[in-house]
DNA sequence: GCGGACTCTCTTTTT
DNA sequence: GAGAGTCCGC
């Protein structure tokens, strides 16, 4: 079953094991049969192991994999992603932290909401402080380990960051939130400050196991230290070619410096590749080649060579879209079903025009990833109702939908509620109660209708499936102030809230509780986990998901669109310079180690972005991928050059030229002769422009 | 408080 | 280019 490398790192004795496993190499199944070992071998109860996994895509076939092998549900074996297990350690100790234990965790829109309220709060405007940046920031340091009373002091225009730092960890705190990054950071800070708690945490488990080791950034691997200290019983899995997360904080070196850090580590290495054909893993080892400061290594193929990789320069995204339409029905009339069909693209909003296409020659898709079904208003609104009615709805749901629909609060009405419900002390739920016992005062009244509705509609909650939901939206209006806006819009909001209400029943035939069940969507976000029923996976659908997603799965057939200078690598990581831009290779990397038997890369010459448009060239990595290992449909070198354009300076297409005011770029097209030659050129910093090249005063660089 | 017109930002990636 | 956020008149 295992190979000896395998089944050496599974059948390791006590103590820290690193494995390292390259793509392909079969590191799940490793994970799953040591996890079994230690069960039926080592006699280690099942309850007593944790296995940890950064995605909730890899802790569910973790999951799934050791139900399989143990069977009876994985055993009691505790998994899940470091997020969820935090959770759990949470809802058990968090008021040691002065959080009452029902705190419910803030979305990512939330949280920019509460962040802009404190800066507008403060009068500190979004130019001299953009709000991302602070968010960013304060991330930033969780990651690192750092609260407000230890961060040092850090200023930006003359703001003092710790300052909103601590604003908003006391905002979170008054509103019973928790960010994602304080969960990790909240269990390591009841491990570095309540002794007692830190020892029922670490005598908890005998052996831990994380998978994708080479993402764990320093708070998780302080999270890990205070557990696996005493016993040592660590095994970490993980490959740091892989490595895709430095900008959540990740970092290398606990993966890369893992022997130094837990002294006796043993170390395993899984070089054989079993997934991808031979032509794959030339491309793939040429890629990642070219990173300095990895683990040397090369994946080595076990599968035939197969077909050679090929790349398509297309003319825009739509182009593009119609090439990869093409390979897919190709790969379609060779017998490949579209599940085992891929596009996974560097950017979320590349779907759009991939999107469009199949609808329109009737290629099902899905969609994984993108704007998560948990983080749609409609939902976001429906959930609100829905936890007020169940008592674990809080200030901010209530907040969220005290006027949707009109109640006749605005602005004013809303910061006076909030006041009163501030003042009062109480949970958001209880002073519903409180106003519907006839104790409303000013714009509270309002609110009357609403709270004794809640009182009527919970007295047959228990008997209905959906503890409610559809009663509750239906007699507060929420479902009519959806249809007043308009039949499409409407349309697929409603279908949301009908699948909302599936996912309720569906819980609560599981014994969920409701503040079980309002976790469940906080840490899923997107809906494809919660599914128990299989009805979206009998539509054979083409997968389409972001890079960083796909890390993980596995495909015969893959596409990667977009490989161009400035969405791969994207242009953020180049202005953070090398090792960005080696995170971007990665990246690539991990792309094309997805695939089992074929993979196209496309690059478009020019493509929208927020309504500009750019002319992007192909991404450097090319450069690195010769002809014999990828199958080029143009000429990689200087693209056919034009005629001389009659100027001495020797300015041709693909020329790097300087100017004056705008700085580096390269020259696009050339157009016209003599004095009346003109030049496109692409600048680094200041976009696209046309030049008469008379004036342009341009430069080889 | 509401609705319409206007401006501005956005999306790199995830829990 | 779209969707959200802001401003203003009603």
């Amino acid at each position: 079953m295992l190979n000896p490398a395998q089944q050496q790192a599974a059948e390791a004795g006590d103590g820290p094991q690193l494995i390292l496993a390259g793509a392909g190499s079969g590191k799940t199944r490793t994970i799953v049969y040591r996890i079994g070992h230690l069960i039926a071998q080592t006699g280690v109860p099942p309850h007593r192991i944790l296995a940890v996994s950064f995605t909730n895509k890899s802790a569910a076939e973790l999951k799934d994999r050791l139900s399989l092998l143990i069977g009876d549900n994985g055993g009691g074996v505790a998994s899940g992603t470091f997020h969820a297990i935090s959770l759990r350690f949470l809802r058990r100790y968090a008021d040691a932290l002065g959080y009452p234990l029902s705190f419910q965790i803030i979305d990512s829109d939330d949280q920019k909401a509460l962040i802009k309220r404190i800066l507008k709060a403060r009068n500190i405007a979004t130019d001299r402080l953009h709000p991302s940046y602070l968010i960013n920031w304060i991330e930033h340091c969780k990651h690192a380990g750092l609260t407000p009373d230890n961060t040092p002091e850090h200023g930006w225009n003359g703001i003092n960051m710790v300052d909103l730092y601590a604003a908003y960890q006391n905002e979170l705190k008054r509103h019973e939130r928790m960010d994602f990054s304080d969960l990790i950071l909240n269990v390591v800070l009841l491990m570095r400050n309540h002794p007692d708690i830190a020892t029922a945490l670490r005598v908890r488990f005998d052996h831990v196991l994380v998978d994708e080791y080479q993402d764990t950034n320093p708070i998780q691997h302080e999270w890990l230290m205070h557990l696996c200290s005493e016993h040592q019983n660590l095994t970490v899995v993980g490959d740091d070619d892989q490595s895709i997360y430095g900008w959540r904080g990740a970092d290398v070196r606990h993966i890369l410096e893992f022997e130094r850090i837990w002294n006796g580590a043993t170390l395993h290495r899984l070089q054989e590749n079993y997934r991808s054909s031979a032509a794959i893993l030339k491309l793939a080892n040429a890629v990642i080649r070219e990173n300095t400061d990895r683990h040397e290594k090369e994946l080595k193929a076990t599968k035939p060579a197969g077909e050679i990789p090929s790349w398509k320069v297309c003319n825009d995204e739509y182009d593009e879209a119609r090439k990869v339409v093409q390979q897919i029905e190709q790969w379609q009339s060779l017998g490949y079903k579209n599940s085992e069909i891929a596009i996974l693209y560097r950017s979320n909003r590349q779907s759009l025009p991939l999107e469009q296409l199949c609808r329109e020659v009737n290629i099902p898709y899905r969609i994984v990833g993108g704007l998560g079904f948990f983080e749609r208003m409609e939902i976001k609104d429906a959930l609100a109702y829905w936890a007020l009615l169940n008592r674990c709805g809080d200030k901010l749901q209530l907040m969220r939908i005290c006027n949707k629909p009109k109640r006749g609060i605005g602005a004013k009405g809303l910061e006076q509620l909030t006041a009163q419900l501030m003042a009062s002390g109480m949970h958001a739920y209880d002073w519903l109660d409180l106003l519907a016992s006839g104790q409303a005062e000013g714009v509270a009244k309002k609110l009357l209708p609403f709270a004794q509705l809640l009182i009527e509609i919970r007295a047959e909650c228990d008997e209905l499936p959906d503890r409610g939901l559809n009663r509750i939206l239906e007699a507060s209006g929420y479902l009519n102030s959806l249809n007043a806006m308009g039949e499409i819009e409407a349309g697929s909001r409603l279908d949301n809230v009908r699948t909302l209400q599936d996912y309720i029943e569906i819980s609560l035939m599981q014994d969920l509780t409701p503040v079980e069940f309002m976790d469940r969507a906080a840490l899923l976000q997107s809906s494809e986990a919660i599914n128990d029923n299989k009805q979206e996976e009998e539509i054979d659908s083409v997968c389409m998901m972001s890079l960083h997603r796909a890390k993980g799965l596995e495909f015969d057939c893959v596409v990667l669109p977009g490989v161009e200078e400035g969405l791969l690598p994207h242009q953020r990581s180049l202005d953070e310079g090398e090792s960005g831009i080696a995170e971007e290779r990665r990246l690539l990397y991990v792309g094309i180690t997805r695939a089992r038997d074929h993979v196209l890369l496309t690059s478009a010459r020019l493509r929208r972005f927020y309504g500009e448009t750019h002319y992007p060239l192909p991404s450097r990595f090319i450069k690195s991928m010769p002809g014999d290992i990828l199958q080029q449909d143009e000429p990689l070198a200087a693209p056919s050059p034009t005629p001389n354009m009659n100027n001495e300076a020797g300015i041709n297409i693909g020329s790097s030229v300087s100017h004056p005011s705008f700085g580096e770029g390269v020259i696009l097209a050339l157009e016209g002769a003599g004095d009346a030659a003109r030049v496109t050129v692409q600048f680094r910093r200041s976009g696209t422009k046309r030049l008469m090249l008379k004036y342009a005063a341009l430069q080889l660089a």
